[in-house]
DNA sequence: CTTGTAACGCTACAGACTGTCGCATATACC
DNA sequence: GGTATATGCGACAGTCTGTAGCGTTACAAG
């Protein structure tokens, strides 16, 4: 239950999205997927560095490393938006969601839906959580 | 009306902070609030950068530089936030609010009541804008 | 006009973070 | 034991940020 993971580079997060959408990987999964064409080695630090920050772990199967996402993607979006509600705003979320309405981001059609969906999921999911 | 600013670094951060909740600043009003003792051309060179980044303007008075927010608080923060979903959510709002919601961030009442919020204040500023 | 002073910008420099590897090691198999 | 993999470690260059020293310019007093 720790709090604010550090944040990440480009090649990083690229790697953090493969992570999260292809589910457990190996160094070679994620190289071969990847954008760019990048050395094995290149990989496994990059692997390896995401682990240290607490995005990911990683189980042993036979002599290779399969990497698991640490917290689900939409829990670690969760956090990077509380540490910029924090730091611009005082910790009040309501003035950033009237800042993206009044950018433009969100109308307030789309805020109620929200709400909806969100007490759907919630009831859908039971109160379950410790 | 472009997009995307460059990110902050703590001291950007703080001095941003300053220029937010102050108003129009000088160096040297800057410098005399900063949580840190600096030299002056420490803050000069931090709010230069800020006007690079495109965080800040200055108008001339005297021989005095004051520099102001090129963009409202809400609004940066607005983008910050609309970034984080890019790159984590593939640019869905839902999934970030739902994960809020899910780590205890943000409640579905309090959902609904920025709903309301967003609606009254939208109202209450016309239908201004350019 | 000369000189002192205040306000500026420019250049620099060290430390951290990131992208990228090469290379030394360890381990399973034949 | 020898060969092929899978790993980790150390390194290096490029960029970003915090922090300043210094040279330059403009305005005011002598």
């Amino acid at each position: 239950m720790d709090d604010r993971l550090p944040e990440l580079g480009d090649l990083e997060r690229e790697v953090m999205q493969l992570v999260w959408a292809h589910g457990p990987v190996t160094a070679e999964i994620v190289r071969e997927r990847l954008s760019r064409r990048l050395k094995e080695s290149t990989v496994r630090t990059v692997l390896r560095r995401l682990e240290e920050k607490g995005y990911v772990n990683h189980t042993v199967d036979g002599r290779t490393y399969v990497y698991h996402a640490a917290e689900p993607r939409a829990r670690v979006a969760a956090k990077a938006v509380q540490r910029i509600v924090d730091w611009f705003c005082n910790g009040s979320i309501e003035e950033v969601l009237v800042g993206m309405v009044d950018n433009k981001m969100l109308d307030q059609q789309q805020l109620r839906s929200l709400a909806d969906q969100v007490a759907k999921a919630k009831k859908a999911r039971g109160v379950k959580k410790e």
